[in-house]
DNA sequence: AATAGTATTGCAAATGTTTTCATAAAATCA
DNA sequence: TGATTTTATGAAAACATTTGCAATACTATT
């Protein structure tokens, strides 16, 4: 109803409406202890009146922060990411923060784009997701003097703070669970690993685990599957049909291990008799096909969340101090991995 | 390097660098055609060295678009609005314009707070999900006169322009699937439906078409389940066991409908045989699952690159003209639905 | 009652752009 | 060559705020 006005309500037309200065309606926002009761009541029923919106833009040009997080993902797409997504922008809700959101679809050079594009939007610090950027990205962030994260990965060496897991020991633990049950003849199905230091990292650890017993995995016991669970079936199927089959599967997540759960249940297999498998994750539905996936945890919620409160800190904090958090994975033992019937190893 | 002058690298710092006006370097990014093609060199040599990005908060100061666009949904961390968020995501990057991303969590009131929220960093649009949302978040969009959307329903008599699906014809598809099968006797699994027109819509839909026929559903027949494969999976449980089984089940969408494949997978039940399972929605993963979900397909994807699309041209048009578009469902036939071995109503 | 604080408010400058208007230089035309 | 149009640039106002400083009014102290 008291929609006159529309476009032209600004904090003058307010203070106008309640005949007081701008500067008076302008710290009854900014610093209500500095007025006094009665003004702010009147300023307050003005706003109400006039329906009066503050103009973020017009306090960050004045270098006050502009309220908002840019948050760089690989992508939006997938339960992984969505999940950090979610709990990532709830997290800096609280704070008071918006999210501005970015994907760049595993590529490196537009991830740089969109550092770029936030910049221009003068976000209040710019969130990324691993530890694998372009030089020109890194560069960028420290001329500019810009509060920088890395969300999901940990690692003691990144160049910024950063708030995730180690994915190195997720594939250590990985591995280390098959071979606890007597595997020795592991089959590895991993997403393409350039730009994907997660993924990089954790099959260089399982190839190491395996090494340390002196176990080499051939090419034909490894194969490569992106995200996505219908390739990686299929993937699973040609890697199953070439050999003799190995007794148990290491999958760089758990969507290529729900793919090959599928694909194992297609040829008729008992799993975890007749082959294992395990991913690296535990996402949504995970715990929900049948025999529920056998994974290491990765606490995508927990990051997210923990991800949010420290950045906000940091940000609105007068003299901030970098910091690393590593989050803790846990090896989650469901139905689809188990003992190997004939250890090969047997005496 | 050349990062002196961290915080000071203003569009008159280019313009001195330059030996020119601000003005000139401001009409080098905004019409480049009026300047002189050796003094733009210059302009951007300039702002090369000194690693200049403007600052669109100070052009939004100006009246001039912001350049954002905000997306406010139920939830992030979800299949089905993950995919949605991607496509339009990818949409309004390529008009140029970046996303501000805010979530509700099905609660009417915060979708009003987040609107404002995004009101105060000035939107030059702001999209929503559904076709539900409370009188303060309506008046409050009209009253302010920003471009809005409804996106992922459809609805002829929609009061903002939308882009979406039918979601009472994803219901009557559903069913009609079921009927044209010979199932009468039939179960239904669905969301709670307050403030979710989507599974409210789809409901009534289904009810009507099955009294049409002269079906009727007791209550011993209709559950609740959240959007939580685990959680439906063990409502299923209980409806399964409660009375002697129904022919097929009717699932509000496809995270449903996999909770319920698994439970009947786990109960020992041969699906399609025993029991048929149609979803609704069609979200990655349906086709993988073994056998392969029977659901109804709404296109996401599409629906979230189209909204972006035409939302963008809406909000850059100068006479904005409103719009509806409704994507087409289609019914996809999968495994885990068929005919009935003797239908009730054979002669 | 005079003084010293303190609480409250307004004025005006500053923030980083864009845009209108004016001006100067160059190009075109007769 | 002079008049006229076109092209290129700069000066300054405008945008919606915040904030330092100054002014005023009020309160407490002696």
């Amino acid at each position: 109803m008291a929609n006159f006005q529309k476009g032209k309500v600004d904090i003058v037309a307010v203070a106008k409406a309640a005949k007081v200065s701008a500067s008076t309606v302008s710290r009854t926002f900014n610093h209500p202890d500095l007025v006094n009761p009665a003004t702010r009541k009147k300023i307050n029923r003005a706003v109400q009146k006039l329906g009066y919106i503050r103009n973020r833009a017009a306090q960050t040009i004045h270098g006050r922060r502009s309220g908002t997080i840019g948050l760089i993902v690989p992508t939006i797409n997938h339960a992984i990411f969505a999940e950090v997504i979610q709990a990532f922008s709830d997290s800096i809700d609280k704070a008071g923060f918006s999210l501005l959101l970015a994907s760049h679809g595993y590529d490196l050079d537009r991830e740089y784009a969109m550092v770029r594009k936030l910049l221009e939007h003068r976000v209040d610090g710019v969130a990324l997701v691993g530890l694998q950027h372009s030089e020109a990205t890194i560069r960028l962030i420290e001329q500019q003097g810009i509060p920088a994260l890395e969300i999901w990965n940990y690692a003691e060496t990144s160049v910024l703070p950063c708030v995730g897991a180690d994915n190195w020991q997720a594939g250590h633990m990985a591995a280390g669970h098959l071979l606890a049950l007597g595997h020795r003849d592991i089959g590895l199905i991993f997403p393409d690993t350039t730009g994907n230091d997660r993924a990089s990292h954790r099959l260089s650890a399982v190839l190491e685990a395996l090494a340390s017993r002196k176990i080499t995995v051939p090419d034909h016991r490894k194969t490569e599957a992106p995200y996505s669970v219908s390739q990686a079936k299929q993937a699973t199927l040609d890697l199953l049909a070439r050999h003799k089959r190995p007794t148990a599967l290491l999958c760089g997540n758990d969507v290529i291990a729900q793919g090959a759960l599928f694909a194992a249940q297609k040829l008729g297999l008992n799993v975890p008799d007749d082959l294992s498998i395990i991913g690296i994750g535990d996402f949504k539905g995970s715990a929900d096909v049948e025999p529920g996936l056998t994974t290491i945890r990765i606490p995508a919620e927990a990051i997210g969340t923990l991800a949010g409160e420290r950045f906000t800190d940091y940000i609105t904090s007068d003299d901030p101090t970098n910091f690393r958090v590593c989050c803790e994975l846990k090896c989650i033992v469901r139905g689809t991995t188990g003992e190997i019937s004939t250890p090969p190893d047997a005496p």
